[in-house]
DNA sequence: AAAAATACATACAAAGATGTTTCCATTTCC
DNA sequence: GGAAATGGAAACATCTTTGTATGTATTTTT
């Protein structure tokens, strides 16, 4: 028999694991409650023992998971600049073009716009994206590359839903991009091919 | 008395005006026929006679509509490769960057993943935005270039939504991007402000 | 001008989703 | 070992949304 404390965490765990599967396969617009839980092998009393008001609870806790897990992988690299974080981060998707986790958080940003319980949920902990992923805090200067970097990053990763959809092609127009700009001063120096790989997904 | 075709174009246009309104201001999630009509002034049953199905009839022709708009500014410019569409682009969201017409479309697509039905209806004509507005066609050679030129113009319309969303700085970044890239052979010569005026709405 | 079709409104039924309560089985605490 | 708390299941009411049927005024057709 197992403690309470595990078996709390492990359903929670299987409930948030099968709301960011759903938002990948039916996205936000047709995740309720109800298919949660049977994607997650619970009751609906279960989900709302764990989260009292539902998606209201949820969503922050998946949002919040979702980007520790990329935030991890930077930790273990040691301090770097913004521009620096761009730089892996494309190579990151360079390495792993098709990683779905991103589905999932653009599915509940895009529907936090309209809902303003959801907004006072997730908002937070989207801000929290900038100094935690990309390194940006008040103090950091303005740069157009590293904002810019963001966009081929972003607009890359959208990609992946357009018709004309190519991995090999993807691949080339982002090395096209790396080429273009090159490595900040120092980089290959000290992010080698071993700190790439930890960029990858476990 | 108005005719009954300048009678349903008027309210069918209704319809379509505040589906696209109410995808901005709501998301998908939050889009329903009871909201669409309160918006535009008209009954459910109106809705239901002009398109039977409910969003799966009006969700694509909001979706045509959209995009043809964007299509009758490049017609006024003449035939172009994809790579000075996509640098026309750049400019016209470089222009205005704040248009917010590529949101509804975003909540649509994203939703159309999920939904067999909706994507029966958007997807095709989703795919006809590569040919119509991106000038691309199954004998198009792969130009990495481009591809990368859209992921950046993606992105940037991605970064509206962003926590440290400022119009200078986005516009600061795009500028960047086209310093380094540079025009292409002949762009300034063919493309003038004027022409690239109609590229803006009107 | 009568008939037919069209545009639109209203009402109702059936699902689906959420909010809430109650109940039972295990742990945990004393 | 008994009391209290916790994890989880099931049931119910309510609300929202959609599907559908029916009614009515206006326009078009003949």
């Amino acid at each position: 028999m197992a403690t309470q404390i595990e078996r709390s965490s492990a359903t929670q765990t299987r409930l948030i694991e099968a709301t960011i599967a759903l938002l990948d396969e039916l996205g936000y617009a047709r995740l309720s409650e109800t298919r949660i839980c049977e994607r997650a092998g619970v009751s609906r009393g279960a989900l709302r023992h764990h989260f009292p008001s539902g998606r209201y609870d949820l969503l922050p806790v998946v949002v919040e998971r979702l980007i520790a897990a990329e935030e991890a992988r930077f930790l273990a690299l040691g301090p770097m600049t913004p521009l620096e974080r761009v730089h892996l981060m494309l190579r990151g998707t360079l390495a792993q073009p098709d990683r779905s986790t991103s589905v999932a958080l653009l599915q509940i940003w895009m529907a936090a716009r309209g809902d303003t319980k959801l907004y006072d949920g997730v908002g937070p902990i989207f801000d929290s994206v900038l100094p935690r992923l990309f390194g940006l805090t008040d103090t950091t200067p303005d740069d157009p590359q590293t904002l810019a970097l963001r966009f081929v990053l972003h607009g890359a990763a959208l990609h992946r839903f357009n018709a004309d959809y190519d991995v090999a092609k993807l691949r080339a127009a982002l090395h096209w991009v790396l080429d273009l700009v090159g490595e900040p001063t120092g980089f290959a120096a000290r992010f080698t091919d071993v700190a790439l790989l930890q960029l990858e997904p476990a």
